[in-house]
DNA sequence: CTGGATTTCGTAAACGTTTTTGTTGATCAG
DNA sequence: CTGATCAACAAAAACGTTTACGAAATCCAG
C-alpha cells in the first residue's frame, strides 16, 4: 500500500514532481529524477493501476479474447502461446501488457465484448477466428475501439488485420500432390462459418481448374479443427469406397494433423507409405514420423507483425508505427518432408 | 462515454442515489430503482472500471497466471480451459471477472507476479503447477493476497490448494498392472521440479514396496509434459534392452498420452497389444484407438471446487462459502479400457 | 542591471465511481 | 400535538494518479 504520497514526503517532494519522474516527463530535474527512481526502487512502489488509468482514461493493457470451456475451436493452444509471446516483445517497449480476456461458454461473446469494451478493461482488442460474417468488427468499429484481426472476414470496415497465406497453402499443395500423381485431393473445412474455410475451399478449387481437374465436395472434410477432428476425418476416408477416396490430404491445423496421422495409422493407410499429408508445421509436428511434408512460419514474428500493426492504429503509439491500416496476408515456406510421397502405382 | 453523470442528469436524480440504485444499496426507493436500471440499460451504461475499482480497492478481477512462449509446461491448453469454465461459473455469480495474465517469456515469472500484485490488477490469483518449492507462495502470502494454488508444494504457508490425486493415480496404476502380470512398470516425471514429480515417484516407490518389486530408477522417464515428450519416452523405451524394458506404462498427462499412443505404434510396441498403457482420461484422449484404461476426473467440477475455495479466503465472499482453508486432494475414477492388457506370455 | 526566457518544482483540478454524512419530509408512538 | 424514528434522497469526501497552470529561482542577452 505504498502510495506515491508516501514516496513523496519521504522524498520531500510534491506528488506531481514524483509523478512526472517517474513518467520521464522533461520538466524534472535529472538529480532527482535519478533520487526519486531509486526511492521508488527500495521501497517497491508501483502506480496503483486503477487510479493512474482513471486519470488517463486509458488502462495500459490490450486483451486478447478467447472463449473457455471444452475447446472446439483449436484456441488455447501453443499456437496462440507462440503468437503471444511475438506480441509482448513489442508491447514490452511501451509499458504495455497483453492480457487473456476469458469468455465463458455460459456468456453471450458478443455481449461479453461489448461489456469489456465498457468497461474499459483493455484500451485494444486483438481477436482471432475471424467469421465469415463478424459482428466484433462492426462493434468494435462502431466503437471506436482500436482493434486488429488475426483473420480475414467479409465483414470489413476497412479494420487491420493479418492472415495467413491459406491461398497459397492450398495452391502449392495442389501443385505438390498433382506433381506427384494424384489425382483425388482432400482439404480439410472448419464445421462454423470461420472464414477461412470459404478462403481455403476456393483456392483449393480454383487450383484444380487450373489443373483440369474436377472439383468434387465430397472430397472436402469438415470437422473441429484439433486431435479429435483429424482422426475423425482419416476413418472417415477410409469408410469412403476405394475409388472415391482421396490419395492425398491438405490440411492447416497443427493439432489436427497428429490425430490424422493417428487415424491413418490406425485405418491402415500410413501416412507417407499409402497416403500423403501436406499440413502447416509446428513444434508438436515435429516429431511425426514420416516427417511432415508442411508450410512454416513464425508465429513469433507473426505475434510481433501483429502488434505493430495494432499499435499503428493507436493514436498513442501511431507515431512510432507509420504503418497505416496493415492488411496483409503472411507467406509460409514449405518443408519438404517424407509425408507426401507420390501416388502408389497399381 | 456515457458517465453515471450523464444517466444521473436524464432521471433527475444526484450521482449518489443512481449508483446505490445500481449497487442493489437498501436506502432507495424500489420504483426509482427499477427508473434507473431502465435507463441504464437504454443508455448502455456501464460503470467504468478505474473509477469503481480506485473507490472500491478492488478490481472484481482474479487472475491466472501462465507463461507464453514456445511451451515445454503444456499449459495453455485444453484443460485449462475446461477448468476456467467451472471457475467462471462460480465467480459469475459474483460478479467477478476471471482473466489469464500472460507472462512473456522474456519477464521473470516472479517479477512478473510482483508487478501485478503491485498495480493492482487483480483482486486475487490462482496459481497452477506449483514447484516443490515455489517462491511465488511465499510472496503472495507476505503480501496478504488471496490466493489458491492448483498443486501442492513444499512450501507451506497455510494456504489453501486443490490437487489430483497422483497417490492414487500410482497405486491404482501399479495395482492394476501387477495383478495382470507386469512386473517392469515405467513412470513419467516432469523435467523440472513440478512437486507432482515428487508426490507421483513416492507414491510409486511405494506401491512397488508394497508388492515386493522392486523400484528401478531407469524405469523414470523425464520428459516435457506435451506430445513431443510422451513421443520421446516410447523412443526411449525402444532403445533399452528388451530386457530392461518396462511392459507397461503409467502417466497422467493428457498431451503426453497422444505422443506415446503414436510413438509405440511407430516402434512396434503398439498399445493395448504389446504394451500396456494406463494415464488420465481427457476429451483428446477419448479417440484414441485401443480404448485407454485412464483416470476420469471432471475439470469443469474442479474449477468449481478451486473458485469456492478461493472465495472462501476473500473476505468479501467469505460468508457464502464457509468451508475454511481448502487443503484437498480431488479422487479420480478408474475408467476400465482396452489399453492396459495383460502382460505377453512368452 | 534589467527584463524576459528557462528550468524546476509546487498547487490544485480532474478522472468516475462508491460511500459516508446530512437533510428533508413523512410517519409513528405516546 | 410533539419528539423521535424512518425512508429517500442530496451533497460532498474520498480513492491514487496525471497534468495544466502558476510560481519561484536561475540564467542570459542586451
Amino acid at each position: 500500500m505504498t502510495g506515491i504520497r508516501e514516496l513523496a514526503q519521504r522524498l520531500n517532494l510534491s506528488i506531481g514532481t514524483v509523478s512526472r519522474a517517474l513518467n520521464g516527463k522533461p520538466d524534472v530535474n535529472e538529480q532527482t529524477r535519478q533520487r526519486v527512481l531509486e526511492a521508488a526502487n527500495t521501497m517497491g512502489y508501483v502506480p496503483n493501476q486503477a487510479g493512474r488509468s482513471l486519470r488517463k482514461g486509458a488502462t495500459g493493457v490490450v486483451g486478447f479474447m478467447m472463449q473457455t470451456g471444452a475447446q472446439i475451436t483449436g484456441e488455447g493452444d501453443v499456437f496462440f502461446m507462440s503468437v503471444f509471446d511475438g506480441v509482448q516483445t513489442v508491447f514490452a517497449r511501451h509499458q504495455l501488457d497483453l492480457v487473456a480476456l476469458l469468455c465463458s461458454s455460459e456468456e453471450d461473446p458478443d455481449a461479453y465484448m461489448q461489456r469489456v469494451v465498457a468497461r474499459g478493461f483493455a484500451d485494444a482488442l486483438i481477436i482471432s477466428a475471424t467469421k465469415r460474417e463478424d459482428h466484433r468488427i462492426d462493434y468494435l468499429a462502431s466503437r471506436n475501439i482500436p482493434f486488429i484481426a488475426l483473420g480475414r472476414s467479409q465483414t470489413d470496415v476497412g479494420h487491420p488485420w493479418l492472415d495467413l497465406d491459406f491461398e497459397g497453402m492450398a495452391e502449392t499443395g495442389v501443385a505438390r500432390l498433382v506433381a506427384k500423381g494424384h489425382r483425388r485431393i482432400g482439404i480439410f473445412a472448419p464445421l462454423d462459418n470461420t472464414n477461412l474455410g470459404f478462403v481455403f475451399i476456393e483456392a483449393y478449387r480454383k487450383a484444380l481448374e487450373q489443373r483440369g481437374l474436377p472439383f468434387d465436395p465430397d472430397l472436402i472434410f469438415r470437422a473441429h479443427p484439433n486431435e479429435r477432428g483429424g482422426h475423425d476425418i482419416a476413418h472417415a476416408i477410409a469408410a469412403m469406397p476405394p475409388n472415391k477416396q482421396p490419395t492425398g490430404f491438405i490440411l492447416t491445423n497443427e493439432l489436427m494433423t497428429l490425430g490424422f496421422y493417428n487415424g491413418l495409422y490406425e485405418v491402415g493407410l500410413p501416412p507417407g507409405q499409402k497416403f500423403a499429408v501436406i499440413s502447416r508445421d509446428s513444434p508438436q509436428a515435429h516429431f511425426l514420423v514420416p516427417k511432415l511434408t508442411s508450410f512454416r512460419l513464425s508465429l513469433r514474428d507473426l505475434g510481433i507483425a501483429l502488434a505493430e500493426a495494432l499499435l499503428a492504429t493507436m493514436p498513442a503509439y501511431a507515431a512510432h508505427y507509420p504503418l497505416g491500416v496493415v492488411r496483409k496476408i503472411v507467406p509460409l515456406e514449405l518443408v519438404e518432408g517424407d509425408s507426401d510421397m507420390p501416388v502408389a502405382t497399381g
